[in-house]
DNA sequence: CATACTGACGAATCATCATTAGCCTGTGCT
DNA sequence: AGCACAGGCTAATGATGATTCGTCAGTATG
């Protein structure tokens, strides 16, 4: 480590890990511009001046979390589309380590929704840049899809969206304990991914068969 | 007009229509606290202090803003139960309402999604149960789909909550002029949200027919 | 004309908040 | 022991922002 190194530039220390931890959660809860550095400070039994022994700023705090989340959430989903070729098949893997993510890690995933309009340029840019970047894999995902024939959907975009959306939406209801389990959960949301492009489902015996399975109530 | 009305309490006047405006285009784009007064005050002319002869005050706005789009959903989505009986229609013609008002209003739904934090209780509260209520309005559409044989999915309220998010999304990305339409995105929508519940479509031909259609790719 | 009201302005107020600076204590190392 | 460092504290700083207050000008009314 080098002498003068930053707070920002150290290694996860359990004191850095608490701050960020309690920031995640008030963020999400009262909003950044809610929650005050003596808050964040209460919550991890320090005053508020301490913190800044072990962070930067507020701002990096910010900063730091909404990186995080979308850095993994991309890794994630490059890892996911490795484990097969069948597009459909990535398309519910994606789809199920979506909702993974947003099930395991709500309050990050609301901070990350919710709180772009508070982060100072540049970071804001390169937050809306990753964003884009999650998006536009899934989209060409989508579209090789459709060029294999073998979803059908009036826009790759749109579906995209749909889909993307859908998911997030689960950090907002889904409770660990709840009616349904994290794995139920994605499940079921892997199959709703693939019911809104209209994929065509790889089986043994559809080798030959055609590709075409219509719209519900088609 | 009583002699000692308060701002909150006068009808509408341009002036007011344009600062409302201002906010909701401001705090969509910079956040509630991103937007200062004054910025909001320079949107339309004048000073911020002379906003206080048209508002009572910054979170008034907030709170009127959110209300207003949250009874205008509620509205809109009452109406158009009350246009067929079918299940699966109302499924459908609600789906396309709520995108439509997504898509007509992106700014005050992305505000109403994102500000909630931002409100000072009681009216955060009230908000809250007004989406609670949109929400539960919904979730009964889906279960009576359920009960009547309608639908399929493994949670009503997993469905529910898929579908609205999916439908929020068109806020963010839905732009007129774009490659598709209104009315198309809204139609996909209503396509889509009756594939999310494996919906048995009401078909002349298929009166008697078995209702279910299978997954896709099932 | 005089009066009352509306609404725009500038200046000021007051509160809040992120952050800095200086001090102190405990710990580890030579 | 002495020294350096980490990290906790209090007090303070400086900036920001919502709102109030007083003034003034324009307009409408009797």
């Amino acid at each position: 480590m080098p002498a003068h190194a930053t707070p920002s530039e150290v290694s996860a220390t359990p004191r850095r890990d608490d701050i960020r931890a309690a920031a995640v959660r008030l963020f999400a809860e009262r909003g950044y511009y809610g929650t005050g550095m003596r808050d964040i400070a209460e919550a991890v039994g320090m005053r508020a001046s301490s913190l800044y022994n072990h962070v930067d700023s507020k701002q990096t705090l910010l900063r730091e979390i909404m990186v995080a989340t979308m850095a993994t959430l991309l890794d994630e989903h490059e890892r996911v589309l490795r484990t097969t070729d069948d597009c459909a098949e990535q398309l519910r893997r994606s789809m199920e380590a979506h909702v993974r993510y947003h099930a395991r890690h709500p309050l990050e995933v609301q901070v990350g929704n919710r709180e772009i309009a508070s982060l100072d340029e540049p970071a804001r840019g390169e937050i809306r840049e990753l964003r884009r970047r999650y998006a536009q894999s899934w989209q060409a995902l989508i579209e090789r899809g459709i060029a294999e024939g073998r979803f059908e959907t009036a826009s790759a975009q749109l579906s995209t969206y749909a889909i993307l959306e859908m998911g997030i939406g689960v950090s907002l209801w889904y409770r660990e304990g709840g009616p349904l389990g994290e794995s139920e959960v994605a499940y079921h949301y892997g199959d709703m991914a693939l019911r809104l492009v209209q994929a065509a489902a790889p089986r043994p015996r559809r080798r030959a068969a055609p590709r075409s399975r219509g719209a519900a109530g088609a």
